[in-house]
DNA sequence: GAGCACTGC
């Protein structure tokens, strides 16, 4: 082991190798871990994984039109050359399409050739489709009613439970009857490893090679080929295909899985189908979910004549589940007869122990738990200090032979891996919704749920997310009770009444109605698909939503809120953002960076917000575990923290072997498989930047460019310390603290900015950094609010001036700062002009070699920045010779001195206004602050360079 | 002085 290093400087220059992807740790990644890991390396049958974004792009074209247009298979050589360059590109997908119109039309004999092509093609997959039977599950018991189904109806509901075997048997009734051979089959799952189960499951089955008839896809692992007659995959690989194969032509059946689920991907997957199938009548579409609420989703895909789609239902093969109300009271009776009872509440804790208590004396349980039969008990508690107040108090209990285990998403992978681990005795799991849908937790036959949870919620008010601890519905406590029927029948106690029960939601709210839609806004609008609100969600966002979204697409630059036509209204950044995998934030940081030459080092940040946090901290060893975590932290900023991290991993596993890099990895508190989920997600942005012509930078960025592009993604996230509340003020009057685990919690910088704003608690900004209202000002140039106050006649700078204020969502970025009025209100600034220039004459007659009224235009380098706060560090450096046309400005005193030199003349290094920030095509200046020259006179700042539409000033870092 | 859960070419 190694010991404590300090992070490596800047990382030097290094080409980069050919392949994006980074280069292999060693080791196939294969442990199997209770969520998130994705097999990794080989296939079964010892196939290499395909690379990211190398070799055959399959399956854009459905099989049976497999011709692929040139264009898609090769990078042509001008847009290879084009990627070096700088400035504005052209569109490729346009250039797709001219390109595609260019094309000769086929001549009779290829057209006859494709036509035998295709032919042969349709026998060799009708060939392969493999022998098949069902196993005795409930689903196969209407497998005939099933397939009646899909043949008549183009869109198909089937209901049904788990264990009813919907999931692994639909694939197969579609196969006989004929689907999967003019298209693909394919099959949608909310998660990656239910995914990859459910094709090793279907392949198993059928008695097939993963990968050949039977593959799947998720995000890294593509085990399919264009060979594949069924493909399982995430929804969102569904979602992503969308952007290269609008019709879906590939598929020929598309089933979706969960849909009961109703996350963001699967309504807007529903969305998109609804209005696909007319465009596809050869398309079937299978929706499966949960008995709860079929009818919506029958009701979403009426056909022409308006009739519902059919519903199936299929009986799960589940045992009875008692259910027992004990809700958080204890009823007394009254010591006076005629009185009424007398009801004490009991803390959540108590009722715990209670409920555990009477299942523990449950008929017999005791003895067949000796008997080693799964007689395990599972609470569901909203988070993880519940959890650890219910496992202190059951420890306090002192059951015999009892082990008490904690499970939720944060826990280390050991940890949350011991509830799948075979024991003796009893275990009493205590488990957020971890266990409702992600987790199975086996041999459980009971249930306490105490009916709360945490669920995400986007603040109207304050536009932040927040996680309140709110009663679940009434599906979500059918399925947590439903967890104890699987295996035998079981036994649930709620702590809250029926009554309680009765009067709650029927179901959780949508993930689309609770959560920022600006990506899918952003999706929609990439796809062309127009206004979103005639878009057919099975349910609708509400308008403010929406208007939410679209305010942060624009805070992003990524669409013009001014222009009226929806298939014009994203920007060439926009464009970009939707290209990329990640949070539209996220992915504005990085084309930002591009700007910056930081693109290298901020797609290292930003795959390492997109992913869990691959720094462990186990219960037991919080102490030891930061201890090791703490060399990687820099006081400034959580996402220098996080580049340390990454040089230092990189370096560690240059080093070292395979194995003793994971071992290593364990001794210090790193989880192994997230590190390559990282080091994947860096591959594939790579790989994806490249694709839209944009390169890393060779050499290593300074902390500022990172800092400066990050916050281009975080303008409504930064804040400005109130040092007598000791809080942050942020965007729309939000007050936040930093979190504790940040570095800047104790320095508390007068300005920081956050990746994350979470109410949960309280309002917390997790991973910081320090930044500088400067930056912000000029960032946040097409947001920022301006007023003036004061306005006065300065004999010094010879013309009138005003005391100006900046605000960006309502903090102030500047406060007090002196600039000159002449643009702001000509009127005023004129009648002052009149009574103390011309009748007081209280007015240096200027010389040859002075300015006049140029240094009092807001913007002009002699406006003091007046930024809030007292920590700035960038003042910019007064230029004392700026100059302006003035002739065209009727306030303007007649004589107006023009000194040479710098006027057009070569570039000041000193000046800030670099043409980076001018011309680049992914930063707009195009912004529309109340201050621009009402004479359209150009404002030069000192070195010629033209800044004719943005007059806020631009400080240097 | 602290955090539900997923997910993308």
């Amino acid at each position: 082991m190694s010991e404590s290093p300090t992070p490596e400087p800047p990382r030097p220059a290094r080409p980069r190798p050919a392949s994006a992807t980074p280069p292999d740790a060693g080791g196939t990644g294969r442990e199997g871990v209770a969520q998130g890991e994705g097999r990794r390396g080989r296939g079964r049958r010892g196939r290499p994984r395909r690379p990211q974004g190398e070799g055959e792009r399959q399956g854009e074209q459905p099989p049976d039109q497999g011709e692929q247009r040139p264009d898609q298979r090769e990078q042509r050589p001008d847009q290879r050359e084009r990627g070096r360059g700088r400035g504005p590109r052209p569109n490729r997908r346009n250039q797709q399409g001219d390109r595609r119109q260019d094309r000769p039309p086929p001549t009779p004999e290829e057209r006859e050739a494709r036509r035998v092509a295709r032919e042969k093609r349709l026998a060799a997959r009708a060939a392969s489709v493999p022998a098949i039977t069902y196993p005795d599950l409930p689903v196969s018991a209407v497998k005939d009613d099933i397939a009646a189904a899909i043949r008549d109806h183009q869109v198909v509901i089937i209901a049904g439970e788990t264990g009813s075997g919907k999931t692994t048997q639909i694939p197969k009734v579609c196969l006989e009857l004929g689907r999967g051979i003019a298209g693909q089959i394919g099959h949608t799952q909310p998660r990656r490893i239910a995914a990859r189960s459910v094709a090793e499951r279907l392949a198993e089955e059928l008695d097939v090679d993963l990968g050949k008839q039977v593959g799947y896809q998720v995000r890294f692992t593509d085990e399919s080929t264009r060979d594949t007659l069924v493909k399982v995959m995430t929804d969102g690989i569904l979602l992503n295909e969308l952007q290269r194969d609008r019709d879906l032509r590939r598929y020929d059946t598309i089933i979706i899985d969960e849909a009961h689920e109703r996350s963001l991907n699967i309504d807007f997957v529903l969305g998109y189908l609804k209005q696909l199938l007319p465009r596809r009548p050869d398309l079937k579409v299978i929706v499966t979910s949960a008995t709860i609420d079929p009818e919506r989703f029958a009701a979403h895909f009426t056909d022409r004549d308006g009739k519902p789609a059919p519903i199936i239902e299929v009986s799960g093969r589940t045992y009875p589940v008692e259910i027992r109300y004990r809700p958080l009271v204890r009823v007394e009776p009254a010591k006076t007869p005629g009185k009424p009872d007398v009801e004490t509440e009991i803390d959540q804790v108590t009722g715990i122990c209670e409920a555990v208590e009477e299942l523990w004396t449950e008929g017999g349980a005791a003895e067949r738990a000796r008997e080693g039969s799964g007689e395990d008990i599972l609470v569901f508690l909203s988070g993880e200090r519940e959890i650890r107040d219910a496992a202190d108090a059951l420890e306090g209990m002192n059951l015999p032979g009892t082990e008490i285990l904690p499970l939720f998403g944060r826990l280390s992978a050991a940890e949350q891996h011991r509830v799948f681990s075979r024991h003796s005795g009893r275990r009493v799991v205590l488990a957020t919704n971890v266990a409702e849908t992600s987790l199975t937790v086996p041999g459980i036959r009971y249930v306490v749920d105490a009916g709360t949870a945490r669920i995400s919620r986007y603040s109207q008010r304050t536009k932040v997310q927040r996680l309140p601890i709110e009663p679940i519905s009434r599906a979500s406590a059918n399925q947590r009770s439903g967890r104890c029927g699987r295996v035998s029948d079981g036994i649930a106690i709620r702590l809250y009444s029926e009554a309680d029960h009765d009067a709650r939601p029927e179901f959780t709210d949508p993930e689309i109605l609770r959560t920022n839609l600006a990506s899918v806004i952003l999706q929609m609008t990439a796809l062309g698909l127009g206004d979103i609100a005639r878009f057919p969600f099975v349910e609708a966002p509400d308008s403010r939503m929406v208007t939410d979204g679209l305010r942060l697409l624009h805070e992003l630059h990524a669409i013009d809120p001014e222009e009226k036509d929806p298939r014009r209204r994203l920007t060439d950044v926009g464009r970009r953002i939707a290209r990329l995998p990640v949070d539209p934030r996220l992915a504005r940081m990085m084309l930002a960076a591009v700007d910056e030459g930081a693109l290298r080092e901020v797609m290292t940040i930003v795959a390492a917000l997109s992913i869990q946090d691959v720094r462990e901290r186990p219960l037991e060893k919080q102490a030891q575990a930061d201890q090791q975590h703490a060399r990687f932290k820099d006081e400034k900023s959580d996402f220098v923290t996080l580049l340390n991290l990454w040089k230092y991993l990189r370096k560690q596993q240059k080093e070292l072997s395979g194995s003793a890099f994971r071992r290593m990895c364990k001794n210090e508190y790193l989880y192994y498989l997230r590190i390559r989920e990282w080091q994947d997600l860096v591959g594939q942005l790579t790989t994806t930047m490249r694709e839209l012509d944009l390169e890393p930078n060779s050499r290593p960025a300074t902390s500022d460019q990172v800092h400066r592009a990050l916050l281009t993604g975080l303008l409504s996230q930064i804040g400005l310390y109130d040092r007598d509340k000791r809080e942050y003020l942020g965007a729309r009057g939000a007050r936040f603290a930093i979190q504790p685990g940040s570095a800047l919690r104790r320095s508390s910088p007068e300005w920081v900015m956050s990746a994350e704003l979470v109410e949960t608690t309280r309002l917390w900004a997790r991973t910081n950094a320090e930044t500088d209202p400067a930056w912000i000002e000029q960032a946040g140039a097409h947001l920022l609010k301006r007023s003036y106050s004061e306005p006065h006649w300065s004999r010094k700078r010879a013309g009138a001036v005003a005391t100006e204020r900046v605000t960006l969502y309502g903090v102030p970025l500047v406060t007090d700062r002196q600039v000159g009025y002449g643009s702001i209100d000509p009127e005023t600034s004129r009648a002052l002009f009149i009574r103390h220039a011309l009748v007081e004459e209280d007015w240096d007659t200027p010389t040859a070699s002075s300015t006049t009224t140029a240094n009092s235009w807001p913007g002009s380098p002699n406006s003091s920045p007046g930024h809030a706060g007292a920590t700035s560090s960038s003042t910019r450096t007064p230029s004392s010779s700026s100059t302006t046309s003035a002739s065209r400005r009727p306030w303007s005193p007649a004589r107006t001195s023009t000194p040479g030199g710098r006027r057009n003349g070569a570039a000041d290094p000193s000046c800030s206004r670099s043409p980076r920030t001018s011309s680049s095509p992914t930063t707009p200046t195009r912004s529309t602050p109340p201050t621009t020259p009402t004479s359209g006179s150009r404002v030069t700042c000192g070195c010629g360079s033209p800044t004719s539409s943005n007059p806020a000033p631009t400080p240097t870092a």
